[in-house]
DNA sequence: CTACTTGCAAATCATTTGCAGATGA
DNA sequence: TCATCTGCAAATGATTTGCAAGTAG
């Protein structure tokens, strides 16, 4: 079935859990059953996400006391050092999107129905840059958050 | 001394303190002692401030037992409703700022000083004017914080 | 008067920590 | 082997709440 080819390198970007194992080497800790589950349910899909949604979706992948509470948040602490993943509060509680591999973007939150929704400036950007020389600050990360009302919620209330 | 002069009527901004007894009045509230005291200290100076903090300076005017922890809550949470201060989170606790007569802005936020920067950026606003409208989403309020290092720090840091 | 307020003590609640037994490299 | 981990139970710590006594209008 194989044919006989010629190989060459490319370098091809490593897997959530690839960089995360990565991370873990570099820090003398290591890889193990727990947190492997984690981070591989964390980017089985791309959304938003806080302790408890995470808890509840792991305990349904396996038996009873196979993965504790603190240990959750311990890894989520570990993905968020890592840049895997970036945490934000939001009314309290902590909430997580994917960072690693996904492009920079801020939020729309509605306060109505509580979804984020996502969108991308460029522009934002530079300005966030440009205030930033202004103030010969440093700048490591930003983020925008607007609150209002989707428009769904606004179709909703308007009936 | 005074002389006689014709009057003419005009309209003046209302102190913190006067825009706070209508906010109160209207919801059926009453102005108390606390009540006047904590929205007079907390516009007494322009500046970022915690629970604790804002505890602390009122502790030191009165003598022990007249202002409660929960009542500094309380009211906060009112001068809030009221759109007099505007709150956020910072690492886990909630600061507040000045909202009322002061014109919107952001911030910088110095992860080794810890130190709130404002900054004031009217093309921001169009940015975030302009995204919500694409996705047909009512903005209520924006903002915007960037994380980094102030420039003290950094000169501190290159030693 | 009397409904709204306050201080107190206790409750919340998400998140964190100490520790003894379990486990990955 | 043995340092790192995990689950458990208990601690944290900022903020909130129930309630009886105080007070503004």
């Amino acid at each position: 079935m194989s044919k006989d080819y010629s190989l060459r390198t490319v370098k091809v970007p490593l897997s959530p859990r690839e960089r995360f194992a990565q991370f873990l080497q570099a820090k003398g800790k290591r890889m193990t059953r727990q947190r492997q589950l984690i981070v591989d349910v964390v980017f089985s899909h791309h959304d938003h996400f806080d302790a408890d949604e995470l808890m509840a979706h792991l305990q349904g992948l396996l038996r009873r006391r196979e993965l504790s509470r603190p240990t959750v948040y311990r890894t989520l602490g570990e993905l968020t050092e890592a840049g895997l993943i970036r945490k934000m509060v939001l009314s309290g509680r902590s909430v997580y999107e994917h960072q690693y591999g996904y492009p920079r973007h801020d939020h729309l939150h509605c306060e109505v129905c509580n979804r984020l929704i996502e969108f991308h400036s460029p522009e934002l950007e530079r300005l966030v840059r440009e205030a930033a020389v202004q103030h010969e600050f440093q700048v490591n990360s930003h983020r925008t958050f607007v609150t209002g009302i989707c428009a769904d919620c606004q179709r909703r209330e308007s009936r």
